[in-house]
DNA sequence: ACCTGAACACCGTTCAAGT
DNA sequence: ACCTGAACACCGTTCAAGT
């Protein structure tokens, strides 16, 4: 799906005046919000979150520059909203992969691998949550709620660690921070591309073997 | 030094016709591509580089806002200069904070923590350095070997401690790729506000306890 | 060699107007 | 209520022209 195409479409000089079969009010029935969305998680994908612009979206949506105002504030409100769906996606997967391991070890080693393989598998989406263009959090109290939620996977099971014994007590928030830096950082530095500037092959055995070594610093001693 | 008024100097509408008493002329003495690169930082270093605009940068500079291209091949050239001297200045951060410390694993520690505390007094540089506008690294050889400079200490630091002992065999660049996943990820969490929203206060302190749970989890059993 | 001025093809956002 | 068209104040970048 090049979506791009359909913005070269709208570039390309008129010599063929464009014959609109059909006039583009397909999206007046109240679904426009969500079409905005499609088309705004669509060139995401494609060209990375820092690259997308309003009228682009408009654009892919078939509406006027101006449309998308009337489903969101800004385009800050349409980043943000469109990274709360992705954030709810992790959440299912950690959860997925944490129900699917047996022990409270394991069940913490496979959240945090599915953590990065999520950032590996889905670039765009994961620089997404943190893209400065969202703005301010505090302008977008649900996506800290969604936020919130899925630290709160690894929050729980890092308690459920400690009271098995497999994890040494202290405060399980500053437990599950060092986690979450480690998982966080070799997200981070895949999504970037700065591993394989580094020297490495950016793999999953990889993401397995940190996230081994992290825990070994928190199990008991 | 509030550079956005001089910013907004050049907006405001010129009732007072404005008595240009010095004909701009200072920097055609070749100094201009260091003009621009200081411009830059501090206007990074006021609202981030994300938020850079090049023609602010010449404005700041008192030049036309081409003038820059007679010195950098375009934005993503000045951005990446710029990181190129924050990078060095890391680095040397980095080596200082390590020659202070005594014994590999004091050393390892300092480092990391030193790493972390870059970022949180220089948020807006930190940033800098993974930021999507300066565009594929392969572009900017100079700028990666600088990342591969600074990478390096933490990478010799970590030979020194496994030749001493206290940490564990194993592929060194490993084993410091784990270290600077945490380190980064801390870095980056403290640097993109994510922290209190997860209901944590960033602190000198919290650099320490992360470095050095994770540290436990490469020492030698 | 290094700079300016004018121009091009974009942006995000606002405002008035249409249905 | 929801959309369009025209407009404003910006961008990055290019090109011709000046010194």
């Amino acid at each position: 799906v090049d979506i791009v195409h359909i913005w070269r479409a709208t570039l390309s000089p008129r010599k063929t005046p464009r014959v609109r079969t059909k006039p583009r009010s397909r999206y007046h029935h109240g679904a426009l919000r969500r079409a905005l969305l499609d088309a705004a998680l669509a060139l995401i994908e494609q060209d990375g979150p820092e690259a997308l612009t309003l009228r682009a979206v408009a654009r892919v949506a078939g509406v006027s520059p101006n449309a998308p105002y009337n489903h969101f504030e800004d385009k800050a409100a349409l980043l943000a909203a469109v990274a709360e769906e992705g954030l709810d996606l992790l959440y299912r997967e950690m959860t997925e992969a944490g129900a699917r391991a047996t022990g409270s070890a394991a069940r913490l080693e496979a959240i945090g691998v599915s953590y990065v393989m999520f950032a590996s598998s889905n670039p765009s989406r994961f620089r997404l949550f943190h893209a400065t263009a969202i703005g301010k959090k505090s302008a977008h109290p649900t996506l800290v709620a969604a936020y919130e939620r899925t630290f709160g996977v690894l929050l729980d099971t890092m308690g459920m660690c400690q009271r098995e014994g497999v994890v040494r007590d202290g405060d399980v928030r500053r437990l599950a921070l060092t986690a979450w830096s480690t998982v966080h950082g070799l997200a981070t530095l895949l999504v970037e591309d700065q591993l394989e500037a580094a020297g490495f092959d950016a793999g999953n055995s990889l993401a397995t073997a940190v996230v081994r070594a992290l825990f070994g610093g928190l199990r008991v001693l």
